[in-house]
DNA sequence: CAAAAAGCGGTACGCTTGTCCCACTTTAAT
DNA sequence: ATTAAAGTGGGACAAGCGTACCGCTTTTTG
């Protein structure tokens, strides 16, 4: 009655806890994270978590405390399986143009769309539950981090306003992109981009 | 049995549908549009609706068939009011600089955080139902075409690439800044949009 | 004026939801 | 070995949900 099996920091069992509790603890939020793609926000629910876990009802209570809990506990999740993919998508189209790193991210999320939006109806959420603020702002600030060491492995090292000023568009031209799937809209994107770009490093 | 009142085309009332039905339908919207605003999309069910109109319970049913029906006609209208106060807001501010006019804007909708997350909310959803995709275009469209006159009339007339650049940075930025509401950040971001400016401007 | 259509509203059904309870087994500590 | 804690899972609960039903009144139509 003392409390479920929490992540204690450094991600290091706690000593008491069992090794099979933490493993049925991720996959409950790993179906979390599914389910919150394909269905959205509502579809995220303790019932289907549990079904899709291979999980009995009741664990899902045993685990977390309530469903608030479990889903900010999937969006922190998500923001940093997030953030580490798009890091390793960066690093892998390091070497080309601007442009061309931006296309190559681009495309390693085109199979992706639900869970994508699933991520944006969290951080959406974030502004109504200050529960959710602080994983919305780390989402924001890797985000920002990640923009910044392509420009700089680029060659054109920026100052924060540049940052924000890229990461910015490319995330609303990026929603933009994700809600309305308008036909040839990935390739104005592009070209949005590029003319951003081309402002930042040729104006001064 | 044949039907509730529907808005037919071009606003004007059916033969047959009566004066009152048409302002209680109006009402239950209203009421629909300001808890969207204050709740959130789950904060929009029938009873919350009808109580805040107040009205009976059965009317909800009686003038939408369903809620996603509701909603949806509830997105529109918010849509619809948000493009018209933003274009008198816009012809307001015109006379001063960009940044001025920006900087007007923002005043005009930061004491209406909520009813912006709600509309924000309702665009990410029509990523997923298509019924709403057609209202998430005109929000999308009619927020351009306020940026092309704001561009235009401050002499500065642009291509529908850098309308598009404009328009999205600055709906990218009021996104963050709705969400995350970080001291310093209002500042910061008008800060971002003058220099996204100046770089149409006099980058050329 | 009669008949049909539209508007109205109380009520209830069926379902899903989050959460709790409690008996049970397994593991860890003393 | 004994005792406490952790883990487990079946079941049930109240609450809230969308929606349909159905008798009633009002308005419009012919």
């Amino acid at each position: 009655m003392t409390g479920p099996a929490r992540r204690e920091e450094g991600g290091k069992s706690r000593r008491g806890t069992q090794e099979r509790a933490l493993r049925r603890r991720e996959a409950l939020l790993d179906a979390a994270v599914d389910l919150l793609g394909e269905g959205g926000f509502t579809a995220v629910t303790h019932r289907a978590v549990a079904e899709r876990a291979g999980i009995p009802l009741a664990a899902t209570s045993y685990y977390f405390s309530s469903r608030d809990e479990l889903v900010a506990d999937a969006f922190a999740l998500l923001v940093e399986r997030d953030l580490l993919r798009m890091r390793a998508s960066a690093a892998e189209a390091g070497a080309g143009s601007l442009v061309e790193s931006a296309r190559t991210i681009l495309r390693t999320y085109a199979p992706d769309r639900g869970r994508q939006l699933g991520l944006w109806e969290l951080y959406l959420q974030a502004g109504r539950e200050p529960a959710l603020q602080h994983i919305a702002r780390t989402w924001t600030d890797g985000w920002h981090d990640i923009v910044r060491t392509l420009l700089d492995r680029a060659g054109h090292p920026c100052g924060d306003d540049e940052v924000r000023f890229v990461a910015t568009l490319v995330s609303g031209l990026w929603l933009e992109l994700l809600v309305e799937d308008r036909p040839g809209s990935p390739e104005r994107a592009g070209e949005t981009v590029a003319r951003a770009l081309r402002a930042i490093t040729e104006c001064r």
